[in-house]
DNA sequence: AAGTGATGTGTATTATTCACACGAAGTCAA
DNA sequence: TTGACTTCGTGTGAATAATACACATCACTT
């Protein structure tokens, strides 16, 4: 109790909303915790915690993230601060919003150090969260749907190899809309991003599909550059 | 001096980064203020200033934007949030960015109680900017473009009757490219944005020009929705 | 050998984008 | 009044992009 001001502050926190996809049948999942202390004790929430005064605001993101959910060295771009006065019952806190995305399989999520507990939930169904974490939520989604059609992203949430029918899951599954296959294919192809490779994925008791990966310099490009993706 | 907490804290501003639009010559403008105090004292800076605590971030970017532009009641929207370690000499400041649209001709931007000077600046053509401002502009500057090309977002910028040449001229200013005349004037009508007046516009020795306002419903509606405007 | 199920491919139609030039309507000055 | 001047306002054709749509292929299974 030693920091004094002349005028009340504010206390500064991140939250960091972490989107995953799974191709299988769970689609976008965001990535949640249940809460250790009060307020809103055992509630589920966004990781996140407070911003150190040596630290900028992405280095809190990350580091809380790892710290909470082990998870480090994900894509990660601020979202939203959210600063409505009574956000947080105990004082004023100001939060910085992150969104970040990941392969779920890539990293284990369980073993966190801070909270009880870290888990996925499919985006379509995720239970009520602690104080205006829903909010940020929302405007997470909303975020990426937008982000989705002029940049790629896919990139930060598929494997490294990956079939053309994953891609279209994935856009499918954040768009929220059913995309025409030859149509999806025609145009992903026409970016001139994707590498065929030699390998095929096999799995059940169908023809197997060609495996692609990202040209990381055209996806990087791309990415500066924008490309308007619309199907 | 007497609020104490028990780890150090940040100080928590917002900065504004006002554009206006001037049909004739001048284009697109940003509204600076000239530092009263130091550090930067005497130099060019975005307005802005300290967050009370009982205040939300937008009331706080509103009151600072009145206090020392006396400017109100305009179109404001978070833009991102600065906030490196050394953003400021004094100590760690984090600093809420907005970006406001406003017509220059429509409030008085002279008198100011806190700032010594309000100016408006092309912006092709700003100052050196006191902190991180230069950044902040950019990033609002670079938001705007995108903001336009998929959003209505010249009733904020333009008067309540204009030309179409007019609007042209903002897209122009604001895009930094050049537009064709009968393309752009083929797809603004298309939107079934605009209302023709049965006035017109006479200046000089030319034809005079038809008069527009924006339907407010549906600009309310398109804003919501986006349209998408590539030209 | 036949059945199953996801993969992979092409074309015709429609809408959108883009490039491009000139008469019309006023003012002003001779 | 006439002509010069300057901005306003308009249409078409070519090229490109978006959309809708159906069936053979391949590997595995029984």
């Amino acid at each position: 109790m030693k920091h004094t001001y002349e005028y009340p502050r504010a206390a500064l926190t991140v939250d960091c909303v972490v989107f995953g996809f799974d191709s299988g049948a769970a689609g976008l999942q965001v990535l949640l915790i249940r809460r250790g202390l009060v307020p809103f004790k055992d509630h589920w929430a966004l990781p996140g915690g407070f911003v150190r005064v040596e630290e900028t605001l992405d280095d809190a993101a990350r580091r809380e993230l790892e710290e909470e959910t082990g998870l480090k060295d994900l894509f990660l771009e601020q979202l939203y601060t959210f600063g409505t006065v009574n956000r947080d019952p105990r004082e004023r806190v100001v939060s910085v919003a992150y969104y970040a995305l990941t392969k779920p399989a890539d990293h284990t999520t369980a073993a966190s150090t801070d909270a009880a507990e870290a888990r996925w939930f499919p985006v379509t169904d995720i239970p009520p969260l602690a104080f205006d974490h829903a909010e940020i939520f929302a405007a997470a989604l909303t975020r990426l749907r937008g982000k989705l059609t002029y940049q790629p992203v896919g990139f930060e949430l598929l494997p490294p190899k990956f079939t053309l029918t994953q891609l279209q899951r994935l856009y499918e599954s954040v768009l929220g809309t059913d995309i025409d296959k030859r149509n999806f294919r025609k145009k992903v192809l026409s970016y001139d991003l994707l590498i065929p490779l030699k390998e095929q994925h096999r799995e059940g008791a169908h023809r197997p599909a060609q495996l692609f990966r990202f040209d990381p310099v055209k996806y990087e490009r791309l990415k500066k550059k924008g490309f308007l993706f619309e199907l």
